[in-house]
DNA sequence: AGACTACAAATAATGTATAATCAGGCGTAG
DNA sequence: CTACGCCTGATTATACATTATTTGTAGTCT
């Protein structure tokens, strides 16, 4: 059986330039993405140097980083914020993942092996014996899924963007299960994706494919409302 | 009338941290994406802090910030190099666009204004007037004409990213100019598509957009191997 | 009193300088 | 051809200067 770790596509992790800032870059980062910084949460230089034991230099460059990716945000001499992870940017991203994937399914499905269908069925066989038992390998087994059909695609860039928002949107709903609604239709249209791609159907597959992440997205904004709306009430 | 300066959409330009950092991230930028910096030179720090009159520390924020942007990449203890701004980058952001654009224009079709629809008629108008005579004054007219209608929408993400492509294609296509044939077409397409949003029909002014970008996109990659051609030759 | 302004101190970002380490590349000796 | 050692430059670490923003205080005006 292959590797179920959740993987970047292609060969490039942006893996930072070194050790220290590496590891800075990945810690601030999963501490936005996760949610322990809260939203516009100011980002002292200072202070994240002594957390993560190195000096402000490591941190100062982890940060210029994080905002090209968009996670921060800097005003002039006023230095970094977290950027908010609310709904709206839930939203966002998800809805582009609507706009692109689409094409990169449909690309899949003309470029699909017999190996690859294998694999596929193979991965979504595994969704359905964990049957969401352990949400963070359904996680990382879904995840493979979807990179499999898109990682060998010509437009790395619409590949790597599609792995960033998959990781923000992984990140986020690791706070949330799942409702029974969404397993049974995940469940259903991996399954139906799979006999597009066997039919060569690349027009049917790219409506399910954004049929399919619509509804994730959908599905972890209605989870962010609720878990808001007990916050408040 | 109206300011013709090209200009981000909404109230955020990235502009970096402050004076010296702005400036040599915004150099440094300008040399990659104009060509000046060839692909994959290095970008070696100190070099760079003599040449922009600054310190190491500028230098090094504004390459980490280039490098979530996409137009640098790292290799760990071997430093930067710039990123190839080839075919296969231009593609692969103008693929993207024409996913992302007609979504951006079928939103502001339920959206515009008289005040808009005037606006887009006045720049196109100017950009008749002009008739390409002065290219660069076509390009900021011409992103313009687009501006106005994506930079409303609620998507802000999508909005950036739209932004941040324009940007490097506005870079790329500097070098070149424009085909009477394609001159043409974006008179035409224009005129179609101001037609479209006065009718209200967002399906049409969609697929009108796809059609534009993807026009834009090809005429750009022709002129690249174009001159490709002409430097092996 | 209440509110507003001017100025001073505190906080932290930004830029500069310099050193210590470390990894990779290159040339030379064996 | 391989091993050793040197050189370049990346990376990290400090320390400090400069600048901008924020905050607090005191004095003044209404």
């Amino acid at each position: 059986m292959t590797e179920f770790k959740a993987q970047p596509p292609a060969g490039l992790e942006p893996s930072a330039a070194s050790r220290a800032g590496a590891s800075v870059y990945e810690l601030i980062r999963d501490d936005i993405v996760s949610g322990r910084l809260k939203a516009n949460e100011r980002l002292v230089v200072a202070e994240l140097a002594q957390r993560h034991r190195t000096s402000t230099n490591p941190v100062r460059e982890a940060l210029q980083l994080l905002r090209g990716e968009g996670f921060v945000v800097f005003s002039p001499n006023r230095g970094a914020r977290v950027r908010p992870i609310d709904q709206d940017f839930v939203r966002d991203i998800y809805e582009i993942g609507v706009l692109i994937e689409p094409a990169l399914a449909r690309w899949f499905v003309g470029m699909a092996t017999l190996e690859d269908i294998a694999e596929l069925e193979a991965i979504q066989d595994e969704i359905e014996r964990n049957n969401f038992a352990d949400p963070i390998r359904h996680s990382e087994l879904d995840t493979r899924f979807h990179t499999i059909m898109y990682e060998r695609h010509y437009n790395r860039h619409a590949a790597e963007l599609w792995w960033k928002h998959r990781e923000v949107l992984r990140a986020v709903s690791r706070r949330f299960s799942f409702t029974l609604a969404r397993r049974a239709q995940v469940m259903r249209e991996h399954r139906e994706l799979i006999q597009c791609i066997k039919d060569g159907d690349a027009e049917r597959a790219a409506a399910l494919v954004a049929q399919h992440v619509e509804g994730s997205g959908r599905h972890i904004l209605e989870q962010m409302r609720a878990a808001e709306a007990a916050r408040a009430g």
